[in-house]
DNA sequence: TTTGATACTTACCAAAAGGTGCATACTGGA
DNA sequence: TCCAGTATGCACCTTTTGGTAAGTATCAAA
């Protein structure tokens, strides 16, 4: 590779928005600061080490930030950066495209679980 | 659940284009049909498998078109389709993004490979 | 003093994603 | 005839991902 990577630019947002939560982590972050349990729980199935992995991940690189009040018992409030605000941004669109076609995704993806089904049987 | 799976339209966007190469495809294709050896060729370092899985999937969600020539030696067109060029389309901001920070994005990647590296030694 | 809440870590295990290589079918060229 | 190139399928194996469960520290309430 002569380039490090990144072909499109869209390969450069995927490789820092690519986990599993992470979308729905600056979701729920783009309104306001949450506490740990307070995002866990808005989350809701997401296993307790995903969310503190994805979190980690997501502070390294500069897109959420952690506020340790180091208070006892531990209480940590999480936030988006400035950077993480941009990014939240370009994830606009695509959040609008989802919302237009939701019913349409919709219906694939119970497809894709009737294949899956079927495929079974 | 109540609703059968989406909170921000993001998830529903993420599910179509979730996967690895989705992305890189949706991109390669946005400018032309190309063909399958043509595709692979120009991604580069998608295995065959991941590739051909991905199409389907595309092609499942009505993403991408594939139009069978029945020629012998096979002959194959991939392109997308109005709902494909919608999704690329919604895709484009993100691009952007990643285009604008493509210099930070990457520094961050190594930081993560450092940190790797730091922990085997 | 035991329980519970807070945030977080680590070890272990299952499941899914992804890669490699072989097989198919057919034709054209060496 | 045998190999190459076309698109694709299939089986096996490795790597990555994700979940579960337990452990740490500290204070408050029961």
């Amino acid at each position: 590779m002569t380039t490090p990577g990144f072909i499109c630019g869209l390969d450069a947002a995927l490789a820092v928005i690519g986990g599993k939560w992470k979308p729905l982590i600056l979701f729920h972050l783009f309104h306001e600061a949450r506490r740990y349990g307070d995002l866990r729980r808005a989350i809701g199935n997401v296993s307790h080490k995903m969310l503190i992995q994805q979190l980690k991940e997501l502070e390294a690189d500069g897109i959420v930030d952690r506020l340790d009040f180091k208070e006892i018992p531990p209480k940590v409030e999480y936030s988006l950066t400035a950077f993480g605000q941009t990014l939240a941004g370009a994830l606009k669109p695509l959040c609008a495209w989802g919302a237009e076609h939701m019913i349409e995704v919709e219906k694939l993806m119970s497809r894709r679980g009737a294949s899956e089904v079927a495929k079974v049987a």
